[in-house]
DNA sequence: CATTGTTATATACCATGTTATTGATTTGCG
DNA sequence: CGCAAATCAATAACATGGTATATAACAATG
């Protein structure tokens, strides 16, 4: 059966993108499910943000992540349900509502940065270590290669497997 | 302001994917919009299919697109409602629904062959022309190229002006 | 040939992105 | 000062993807 995306090759680069992009994520999740940790791998950009910069306005939490600002409110809600994260107001402007992790979400944060995310920036990078050449090219290999062996099969071996 | 999924590389690169991918469908649209099309870009995929491999049923369709059956269900039902496919029921199999063009759907297609889509294609070849190396920096790159000149603007200048 | 399993599609619900709009502050200027 | 404009965040409404499940038709087997 004919991939009509990949046969159209730029005419249809954004969906591809999207689609290469959401397997990456839903292959992701599997890694942190397996490791339990219990949010959806979609959130951890946001965390990781908070993490690199410190405390910030939902504002230029949006700018730092390139999603729009009512992405990062809905986030924000979820994640503080969780009490992962929590907002509260700046001193200065009563508009601005400052988001931060929690000591659970630091925890969080601490332990898939031990555990997870080595691994997964592991298995990204096996996936990619042997692309070079035209983007589509490139794309097309990525795509072969999750299918041939998907992220979370490549992210059980361990350093020494890699590459 | 950081670009923290930038920054995170291979771990986000999911996110990244999805995101740039994102942002091509939101420009290609607006070249459609400008183009009198009265289609949705991601609605496109499916019917350049049925342009390219003929009427098919819902199953086949997902597969060719490389997305979950529903996701076909759901735009044929809106493709359907704008009158753009029909679908008719198989002879020898009563539970296969066949999804083909109507008329309407492939003059729509073949203005769009003639119309708009010489024209994002290159305006994507345009975007991606110069690009070599690491993954990770052609991504950078179309990121960057992007936000200085939006692909509905590459789309207006045509042929000669490219490359 | 009836029952059981499989397959094809539709439906329900959720996730996550968007734009447009609203409401509350703050800013800036006459 | 006082009011118009700008800014920040929340909400509403929509788009489009997913998974899980229901329903209907077909296939296969005892």
């Amino acid at each position: 059966m004919e991939d009509v995306i990949r046969s159209l090759g730029f005419l249809c680069l954004g969906s591809r993108l999207k689609r290469i992009g959401e397997q990456l994520q839903a292959d992701t999740q599997r890694v942190l499910d397996r490791l339990d940790v219990q949010v959806q791998s979609s959130q951890f950009p946001l965390l990781a943000a908070l993490d690199r910069l410190g405390p910030l306005p939902v504002g230029e939490l949006a700018q730092s992540l390139g999603i729009a600002q009512p992405g990062v409110t809905r986030s924000v809600s979820l994640l503080a349900e969780l009490g992962l994260v929590e907002v509260g107001q700046s001193n200065n402007d009563q508009r601005r509502r400052i988001v931060s992790l929690t000591r659970d979400g630091r925890r969080l944060v601490d332990v898939a940065k031990r555990d997870a995310w080595p691994r997964i920036e592991k298995a990204v990078a096996d996936l990619c270590a042997d692309l070079s050449g035209p983007l589509l090219d490139q794309l097309a290999a990525i795509e072969d290669g999750l299918a041939a062996v998907p992220l979370d099969r490549r992210a059980e071996r361990t350093g020494a497997a890699v590459q």
